[in-house]
DNA sequence: TTCTGAATAGTCGGTATTGACTATTCGATT
DNA sequence: AATCGAATAGTCAATACCGACTATTCAGAA
């Protein structure tokens, strides 16, 4: 599993115990601008940090409802977070961006016609920016994500803005 | 697959006929900022291209090289390459960053080593974005990508810059 | 000419990931 | 008290993806 994923479930479980829908359900909530991990997928690597030692998971019934997993960090989880945690603030992990690869072929359509839709590629940015600016304020470090998101979302606005403006200076042939 | 990969593949054989190698050694050259598709993915997708009928295979032998399979695309492929293209430039996908899960969990770390651990992905940042600065100039958008990579890693710089900066001010407790 | 290292051109077994599905419970509505 | 939709809590078969490996050719050194 990629490093980030595995950080992201130890440092969860570092903070709280919790049993694998709550985890997915917190990382959909509150982490969607860093990864996109999917509910079955979070269960795998649950399953597979636990048979590597690095977490427990133990049953438990709250009400009438069936029972569940819980999962906690046992003491070899935590220090391998640790590790982790720092190889990542150490490192520069590039981003990637799907969307250049559009841009990458823009020649096969016409110059009125890519203008248009990255026109309304645009609007979407920029009704991403707008909702990214309207989350409410979060706690700690979670406020940190949401204002590099803010930050990367402002700097692709004006990024794309550039490209649509020289688009309309470009000399055809 | 996913359509990032797929508009890739086909737009490389629409602008010219490739074998597997020759594609995979383009995208890692020239096209690292915006997807990471490894030699054996290439090939599989390919195939699978191949059976969706949008592309077409034929055995080439140069000099005394073992034979190999030559693609290109199929008029299917062709309109396929060019709506995929559309919906590419028209839609806004946003950027994960995996480095802010880092981030979101630096509180479990003294501040003096937060701060020393970012430096160090600040340098290494600083060196990305003179790599990039340095790559000798491209003809028509793949110039366009080079520039996005450069805007995107100085307003990381900057950001990441703003975060260390503010970690020093940063009350204990 | 024989060896060695780099470039070419892939294949294959195993892991990671996901979409689609199941099943239960709860609250509200009829 | 029966029904319906949303929330909870997962499972599983099928796909996508990749690391490590194979095999050939070529250029140059020994």
């Amino acid at each position: 599993m990629s490093m980030e994923r595995e950080l992201l479930l130890l440092g969860l479980l570092q903070q709280q115990d919790m049993h694998g829908y709550q985890l997915h359900e917190f990382i959909e909530r509150y982490m969607q601008s860093c990864v996109d991990l999917k509910k079955s997928t979070a269960y795998y690597l649950l399953d597979k940090l636990a048979k590597e030692g690095l977490i427990l998971s133990s049953e438990e019934r709250e009400g009438n409802r069936p029972p569940r997993q819980v999962y906690k960090l046992t003491p070899a989880g935590q220090a391998h977070f640790l590790n982790l945690l720092r190889q990542n603030l150490a490192t520069h992990l590039p981003a990637r961006f799907p969307g250049d690869i559009g841009l990458a072929f823009a020649d096969s359509l016409p110059l009125p016609e890519i203008h248009a839709l990255l026109q309304t590629r645009r609007s979407a940015l920029a009704e991403a920016l707008a909702a990214a600016e309207q989350t409410p304020p979060h706690t700690g470090s979670l406020q940190l994500l949401i204002e590099h998101q803010i930050a990367h979302l402002q700097s692709e606005l004006a990024w794309l803005d550039g490209v649509i403006d020289r688009l309309g200076h470009t000399k055809p042939g």
